[in-house]
DNA sequence: TCCTACGGAGAAACCGGTTGCTCATGCGAC
DNA sequence: GTCGCATGAGCAACCGGTTTCTCCGTAGGA
């Protein structure tokens, strides 16, 4: 920024012969300017191909129009989608998101949460797999923070969250439905408060169905996690697999075809998130839908308030979003 | 940063009862300083929980650390392994990329590569989809800047490509090895640079053979066009489709199956990029396989070379990289 | 005609760091 | 006993903006 030849406002200023306040407010279309004056200087500007440094700007404002998003995995598309609509949002009022993932380093994700925080006005925060206890210090130490897809009691964070236990709830009973008796769960990474709370709605849905077996599995939240999972799946007896979410199904649905299973004539699978990618799968992929860019976009929103200050309500928000089944091909009743 | 009750270098000074100048070399680690006067500082900064503003430090030092990346696209999985890649080097050496991509406004691509160069200290412009014109003015504005897939003859700025030209012929040359006479490409974004190559390549190809109908037709770089494609597709009369990309190619697949049409026995298709998912597909998706992350990961390397000015080399690299091709199930013999 | 109010522009302080320069202190060498 | 030099720390300028406060000139009202 400053080894480049870019120029200065006290450039602007000496070559229209006006102060550098003058042209900072200029800059910033503060009335209070002669139209002759301002007009002269807008001139200049142009003429230097004059632009504001943010850094300075920043420093003197004392913020920076930035807000960071971190996230698991930039490589899901459900947290592209988070993005997505964050981004859009935030656009709109002028601020710039700065998103990071923890994958490289998982177990640095709190550090990662605080370095970003320190880079922007606010945070977004999505999906931590940290423990309580790190969490807790994280929240304190980023606000305005907003949490996404975990929730923590007892903290007055907004916080946005998907319903999982209904979410995971409506699968086990559109597999019910169609007949099977032998469900597999393929768990996400333990960390996950939403693998979590998949888990507690299954455990539930199971204590009203004596009637169903309910099984899992420790697999994982990536293509490849699914992918592996095969065997262990085609040896567990099950008649229908639920995915920790689609990328698993996803991988799932790719070894099972190499494997020559057919799906759903021998096992029916379903997702979770509704990504793009899982109408296109063969079979497309039946699965829960997450209204993605709804949480990135009230996120947004969320945070705004907090950061206009009008967020002096009470009590914190807390939004549920259930998600909606979407019966494709990938499910079907046992042979 | 400043309404926040972050403590700043001064407090921390004047707890430790030393300047500012003290403090600030501690934090640096300069050797100048009494190791009992820095245990002191050390302590007081531990304590006050104190951490150097970025901003601050940024307009000082005249850098941000930070290297601004733009893509047309996060949502393509090409992109983001570009990132991966460019994220994971310039990790290493204490920079942090900040992402945007240009998909909301495709036609302001120019304007936000200078915005996004103006946050940070050098910029990588992926797959820029500009016209040339403008391209040139973005270049002159944002340097130091790495271009990826995409060239510029004549200008001096590093670049990194990948020989579409080559990829396209491959996957033309497989398809014919299977017998295929009538082929179709399914092209992408008229402005892209990467589509005119393959263009080029399918055409001189088809000059080498006579003997085989090559068809295309204006599509685009995402799922739903590929997905939307179908019609004109079965009505082309071709036997194998070369979608621009893995993305179209899933759509198209996607729409194939709800058509009923078999894949690969009555329609070959193939696609470009080789994304995960293309593995996963089903039928698994034979591709051309371009080395993502290591684009990503050479555009840092280069830029690292320009910013710690060891770049004093007369010719700019121009790396080519030669995509190779991955035969899967979703080609065949026609029937 | 004088006083006041107000619009417009500049001086200077400030944001929170970094660093060149200066200066005090203490030590060794002559 | 001086001188010289090295070491270590502070002063103050600087990065490039924003904003408060002050001051000047003019116009309007009494």
């Amino acid at each position: 920024m400053s080894s480049d030849g870019a120029p200065t406002i006290a450039e602007v200023a000496r070559q229209a012969g006006v102060s550098r306040a003058t042209v900072s407010r200029v800059m910033n279309d503060r009335a209070t300017v002669d139209p002759q004056l301002a007009a002269r200087v807008r001139e200049v500007a142009a003429r230097l191909n004059y632009s504001p440094s943010r850094v300075a700007r920043s420093l003197s404002l004392g913020r920076t129009q930035t807000v960071g998003l971190l996230v698991p995995d930039l490589g899901n598309p459900m947290f592209q989608q988070v993005l997505r609509g964050a981004n859009q949002a935030a656009r709109r009022s002028g601020y710039r998101i700065l998103v990071a993932d923890s994958i490289e380093e998982p177990q640095r994700e709190a550090e990662l949460a605080i370095e970003a925080r320190r880079r922007c006005d606010a945070l977004i925060l999505c999906s931590p797999r940290m423990p309580e206890a790190e969490l807790v210090q994280v929240l304190g130490a980023t606000r305005p923070v907003v949490l996404v897809n975990r929730e923590l009691t007892g903290s007055n964070v907004p916080t946005l969250t998907v319903d999982y236990v209904h979410g995971i709830r409506a699968v086990a009973d559109h597999l019910l439905e169609l007949g099977h008796r032998r469900l597999l769960y393929l768990a996400g990474p333990a960390e996950s408060a939403s693998n979590a709370a998949r888990l507690a709605g299954l455990r539930q849905w199971q204590a009203e169905h004596q009637e169903v077996v309910v099984d899992h599995l420790p697999c994982g939240s990536m293509i490849d996690d699914g992918y592996r999972a095969v065997d262990a799946v085609l040896g567990s007896g099950a008649t229908a697999v639920i995915a920790f979410n689609d990328l698993v199904a996803f991988g799932l649905l790719g070894k099972l075809d190499e494997a020559g299973v057919m799906v759903p004539g021998e096992l029916s699978v379903a997702g979770f998130d509704d990504i793009d990618f899982a109408r296109y799968a063969r079979p497309s992929l039946t699965t829960m839908s997450v209204p993605q860019a709804e949480l990135g976009l009230q996120a947004w929103s969320h945070l705004h308030e907090l950061l206009t200050g009008q967020g002096e309500r009470a009590a914190p928000h807390t939004q549920y979003f259930r998600p909606r089944l979407i019966v494709r091909t990938s499910t079907g009743s046992p042979s």
